[in-house]
RNA sequence: GCGCCCGUAGCUCAGUGGAUAGAGCAUCCGCCUUCUAAGCGGACGGCCGUUGGUUCGAAUCCAACCGGGCGCGCCA
């Protein structure tokens, strides 16, 4: 918000310095003023780099074109020294700002009048998406690669509503097929040798112990009835209940991660008639054709590296063609726009996804796919690989019961998707600085803390007496509706002395750029970012914490920053909402 | 061999064309009579994989190469 004020300002400058002839050749304000925040603190807390672009056609030196730029800044009414307390040129061509208190206290009212839609943007501009993802095979449990696909999906999902898109979750459902019959034998197997009729466990597909304890579970819900089955019944029977067990576990895991679906589109919907739909649908297209016994996507005439086999010479559709029948679905049902995220092992299949929509009639580009790279699990820094219970693969719930669920999704979230992620697993259970996760919930906390220590009775237990608030409710609620008026009741929450100020302000900084973070990460599908920021707020706090008292004698100081501190906490909260992490009361 | 992703401090990572490349951890040194020290401050630490190019300016864009991961099925 400060640096949109900023912007406009310098901009209204070039476009008077511009009319006035005073930029050379330069005739229109043709390069976009970027406003940034350096990295010194002498180059004060906002700064220009326009006049280093507008140098070169204007065939002018950039100091000059920052000095004229400057002349008309200073005419400007908006930019008196309550708002910028003093700005210069610094070669080669910067105008470097330093900010008064009254944007920060504006800022601050701001907050305050939007509270837990602070930040909310309209980049969405109510499009609706549909966010596809986790989508894996129930076929075992969930592992922790899943989980960083979850829990990606779902900040994502968490940030595009915040930024103003109308989102719908969905889980694709792979509920049949040659993994599913794989399941079911083996899961026939275990069952049969569980009911005492010992039988041979099939080779390959699945290991045993990592579908042993769901057929555990199948036996306690439905006991032997399944034992006089032949075996094409028995199969099918056990695919079916088996399959089911599995996806409860799924879902159930997911919701304890915060994860909940729109709704769970299953495969086995699409093989009433809607794969064979699409498979005239290319036909007619002219984009499919019979070779070797098969059925082949002209693929390759789309973009991709080769053709491919959409029904196999054996007379079964493949993958592909189930998901081409699956996205024309997703087409027919009216969204403008769908992100769909894979673990990246199935990047190979993105142009073969590509072309079949292609070939459908539809967009291609209205789809986006983002792929997540690998997890890996270390303990102080030596590697994890195998699960402890299934001996495989670690799975989700090892990690969520061994770390819980906000540190699995602060850490999951923090990263770029497409890096690989470092997940150790003894520094996300420890409690202190180290430990971001736990580093930005203490701050909420600590903000909760202050506020309970002000407006709650306090119990001084070294007395053995209880002493009322330090501000009364009428107070507090007086303060709240002055501060509707106007934003000078903040205005007492900073000091006059400059290092502290500093403090002050940095965190007031932070606080406001919450709506820019929001958009910036919703436009480049980073909810990371929004991560990283919780901890430079939570940081900001600290440094603000340990200079700036902020229950004192003086009403107006106290008020005045336990607006900053309510402030804080509601920023902190929003944020961590959008992550999914919970933002504690107390710890 | 081809395609995608990655290479920045000892470690984990920010940095989507701007000033002297930043955080956290680790190591070392300071700071509690006060709202949560589960904290704060300071020091140490870098040929941004390499080489070219684009331009006023490159960790950032382009090309080639080197190193690592993944993928290249009538599997899903």
């Amino acid at each position: 918000m400060i640096e949109q004020k900023l912007q406009q300002i310098v901009e209204s400058a070039i476009d008077g310095a511009v009319k006035d002839g005073k930029l050379g050749n330069v005739t229109e304000r043709s390069v976009p003023v970027v406003i940034e925040r350096p990295r010194l603190p002498e180059h004060g807390d906002l700064a220009c780099g326009v006049a280093m672009k507008l140098a070169g056609q204007a065939k002018t030196a950039p100091i000059k074109i920052a000095e004229s730029i400057s002349e008309y800044i200073k005419s400007n009414p908006d930019a008196n020294s309550d708002a910028i307390s003093k700005f210069n040129v610094a070669p080669p061509g910067f105008i470097n700002f330093q900010l008064g208190k009254r944007w920060l206290a504006n800022s601050l009212q701001q907050i305050h009048e939007r509270g837990a839609d602070f930040g909310r943007s309209d980049v969405g501009a109510n499009k609706k998406l549909l966010i596809e993802y986790v989508s894996a095979n129930p076929t075992g449990e969930l592992h922790i690669g899943h989980g960083r696909n979850a829990v990606f999906g779902s900040c994502l999902a968490n940030l595009f509503k915040f930024a103003g898109f109308d989102v719908k979750q969905e889980f694709y459902l792979n509920d049949t097929g040659a993994q599913i019959e794989q399941l079911g034998a083996q899961a026939w197997a275990l069952y049969q040798t569980k009911n005492g009729k010992a039988t041979e466990y099939p080779e390959g597909g699945y290991p045993e112990e990592s579908i042993s304890h769901f057929v555990d579970q199948v036996i306690a819900l439905h006991k032997d009835k399944f034992m006089q089955l032949n075996y094409e019944e028995g199969v099918e029977q056990l695919a079916l209940a088996t399959k089911s067990v599995i996806l409860e576990d799924q879902k159930q895991l997911l919701e304890t991660l915060g994860i909940h679906f729109d709704s769970w589109f299953s495969e086995s919907t699409l093989h009433n008639g809607k794969v064979e739909e699409v498979l005239d649908v290319f036909a007619k297209n002219n984009f499919s054709y019979e070779a070797e016994g098969a059925l082949w996507l002209k693929s390759k005439e789309l973009g991709d590296e080769r053709d491919r086999v959409l029904r196999k010479s054996a007379g079964n559709t493949t993958y592909l063609a189930a998901d081409a029948a699956y996205h024309k679905d997703k087409y027919s049902r009216n969204f403008d726009g769908f992100v769909t995220i894979w673990g990246a092992d199935h990047h190979g299949q993105v142009p073969g996804l590509r072309a079949a929509v292609k070939a459908l009639g539809y967009d291609p580009d209205l789809m986006e796919i983002i792929l997540t790279q690998i997890v890996n699990l270390s303990r102080d820094g030596k590697s994890v690989r195998m699960s402890k219970r299934r001996g495989t693969v670690v799975t989700l719930s090892e990690v969520m019961e061994e770390v819980g669920k906000d540190a699995v999704r602060y850490y999951l979230a923090e990263s770029s998707p497409q890096n690989p992620i470092a997940f150790d697993l003894e520094l996300a259970k420890k409690t202190s600085r180290e430990n971001p996760a736990f580093y930005i919930q203490y701050a909420h906390a600590r903000c909760c803390a202050i506020l309970r220590r002000a407006l709650e009775p306090y119990v001084n237990t070294e007395k053995q007496t209880t002493e009322p608030p330090v501000l009364s409710e009428k107070e507090w609620a007086d303060f709240q509706a002055e501060f509707k008026k106007s934003a000078d009741v903040f205005l007492p929450a900073f000091d006059s002395d400059p290092a502290i100020f500093a403090d002050q302000k940095a965190l007031v900084m932070a606080l406001q750029s919450f709506p820019a973070e929001v958009r910036d990460s919703a436009i480049n599908r980073q909810p990371g970012r929004l991560a990283r920021y919780a901890f430079e707020v939570a940081n900001a706090l600290q440094k603000f914490y340990e200079v700036s008292r902020v229950i004192t004698d003086d009403k107006d100081v106290t008020k005045a920053r336990l607006g900053l501190i309510m402030a804080t906490k509601q920023v902190l909260a929003n944020v961590l909402g959008i992550i999914g992490v919970s933002a504690p009361e107390r710890m």
